[in-house]
DNA sequence: TACTAAATTGCAAACGTTTACAACTATTTT
DNA sequence: AAAATAGTTGTAAACGTTTGCAATTTAGTA
């Protein structure tokens, strides 16, 4: 009983026996710029075409050293950020003729160091990692000389490595002027207990922006790992079961705001009527009517071809080198903020 | 000048020079339940250790002739509902001992078909495809036979396929029920031209509930590609131009529902107030606060493990079989969708 | 026509594994 | 102590490619 099948699939040497040439001939015939004569080269690619040929590409990356494979390590997929940049990612990478093997760390340090043994059990030529901890660094230290791997979306400038992220700092700034701009003073900062460099460093600019315009920093910090939506909806149900000493909120991550957003609307507090509320990384369900999240955007796709074109850089060079890329987050201003009325006044 | 990198990963025959063994026995020792000699096996796995050895997959599955590595067709990662399933798909896929390879085929025939060549290149196992037309059968058909493949988010029933899908019949049948339960007699069906099975079917359990209801069923097509945000708010701009000749919308696709959503809130149409809209899938967005949007839900992780069952399963026997696995949708009550009032009445 | 140069082709090794088989060593058994 | 047996290890082939080198064929030249 045979599942129709073909038990073994055609390799170069069929269709070697098929054209009467050796193999080494139907090889060079089907890549580009070697000698083979052009009526040789015609037949075999009849051949290949009538038996269904299709390169092992396994097998020619095991010779030629190279797999024209690269890894994603995200902390999941299942999170819009990470969706519309892998997106971008796996886009860009076809267009470069290299394939995408995405993997989810689930934001866990195990799984990162496992997930990097794996790929470069698969030969990958470099890796794209999206670090889910401040520790991710040591934890995989070891796998960077063997694989070229560019950070992505963390900022590591006091480490030998590459990277490529968003100016955090910046941009809590923008968000903390945009706030004061409306009229707020007090303004509270969700933040996520510095996990990452990226969060402390949103967290340390909103900080440095306190105290640049005289306001006093006031921080209401995450238990959890991630910042999910459930998260930012836990979050606010406990912040707002205390008195209100603010009139704005900045949640360190849109998905947190969601989340803050589903709670107001439960316990009936008005967004922006009785507090404004802003968000970070522009994700494209902020955009979204009666949400409108105000919040400050990061470049996905600069910052996916950004890794990308650093990464091949990287891989194709063979001198030491790494490098840092840091782009510029703008200010999305839409419905969930406004101005202080006598009402919001804490 | 050196990148610092090892110019040669380190494989089983360094190992054995150094464990003053022959890269054979190496080998047993590493894989379990080979007769190797224990004071052996310890030397080589500290040698292993000392050395940093990761083994070389891509020779491994050369000589198995398997790669453990399955191809997942998606036609994009940037939607929710893809990458909630996509989600599971890879989380189950690693807990099988599986790695996926995630491409989008950006809604493209020629893409699909591409991507189809390129797995079978990197020879997976097998391919998880969600086709993005109806076409796509004919399309990749060739390669059913090259790989074990399963179809997912389609119907192909005429076939001869493994496939898991939602009953989307039955799951619009639910959805004009729920509507008719609230009063509602003129129920506007949004739909998209019927690219797929999935989405005929969806029609057509519409299509089927207003007959057997006694209602007059309306159409109203989309001329997109695919269901996103975008074209549910163009076409409800346009659908919004005409008079109201309904009171509930019942969108095909969740985001779909989203875009409605933005053009009603433009237009200063109330949603339940002057319409009840209906979306499909539940996705995550659809339950945010203020969204609030009544669904038909898809089991996305059933489907994503039901579909990966049947891939293994297909992959480990070697008999003639495919079988198909339909699963139900429930009805999501939510907020968008409220009782006729006399001024809704069309 | 004979000689040289150029174009084309084949042979064989290599990439890093697994595994059948043979060979060797240590342990029992008689 | 010899023979039989079980346990361990090494040799070599295989997986499907690419490519340096040598061999062959073809074309070009005198």
């Amino acid at each position: 009983m045979n599942n129709g099948r073909d038990s073994r699939r055609v390799t170069i040497k069929d269709i070697a026996r098929e054209a009467g040439v050796s193999y080494a001939t139907v090889s060079r015939a089907l890549s580009e710029g070697k000698p083979v004569n052009e009526k040789t080269r015609q037949k075999i690619l009849e051949v290949c075409q009538r038996m269904g040929y299709t390169p092992n590409s396994v097998a020619r990356s095991m010779v030629m050293g190279e797999s024209h494979l690269l890894g994603v390590i995200i902390p999941s997929i299942d999170n819009p950020f990470m969706s519309e940049t892998a997106y971008h990612i796996e886009r860009y990478a076809r267009e470069q003729g290299y394939n995408i093997m995405l993997c989810n760390s689930f934001h866990s340090l195990d799984f990162e160091a496992q997930t990097f043994e794996l790929l470069l059990g698969r030969q990958v030529d470099g890796v794209l990692f999206f670090p889910s901890h401040r520790e991710s660094y040591h934890n995989i230290k070891k796998y960077l000389k063997q694989v070229p791997t560019v950070f992505v979306n963390e900022h590591l400038s006091d480490k030998p490595v590459s990277y490529v992220a968003t100016d955090n700092f910046q941009g809590s700034q923008l968000g903390v002027e945009y706030l004061l701009e409306l009229g707020h003073r007090q303004i509270l900062y969700l933040g996520r207990n510095s996990n990452t460099a990226t969060h402390e460093l949103r967290a340390k600019g909103y900080h440095h922006a306190c105290q640049k315009n005289g306001l006093t920093p006031l921080f209401w910090d995450s238990p959890y790992e991630d910042t999910t939506i459930e998260a930012g909806y836990e979050m606010a149900k406990e912040l707002f079961r205390k008195p209100r000493y603010y009139t704005a909120i900045m949640a360190s991550t849109d998905t947190l705001a969601l989340g803050v957003l589903q709670a107001a609307e439960e316990l009936g507090i008005a967004i922006p009527g009785d507090i404004s509320l802003l968000g970070f990384d522009n994700i494209r369900y902020a955009a979204l009517p009666k949400i409108n999240l105000s919040t400050i955007e990061q470049p996905k796709q600069a910052m996916a071809t950004a890794a990308m074109d650093m990464l091949l850089e990287s891989i194709a060079n063979d001198y030491e080198a790494y490098s840092h890329r840091v782009l510029m987050p703008t200010l999305v201003r839409r419905s969930s903020c406004g101005p202080v009325s006598p009402t919001t006044q804490a």
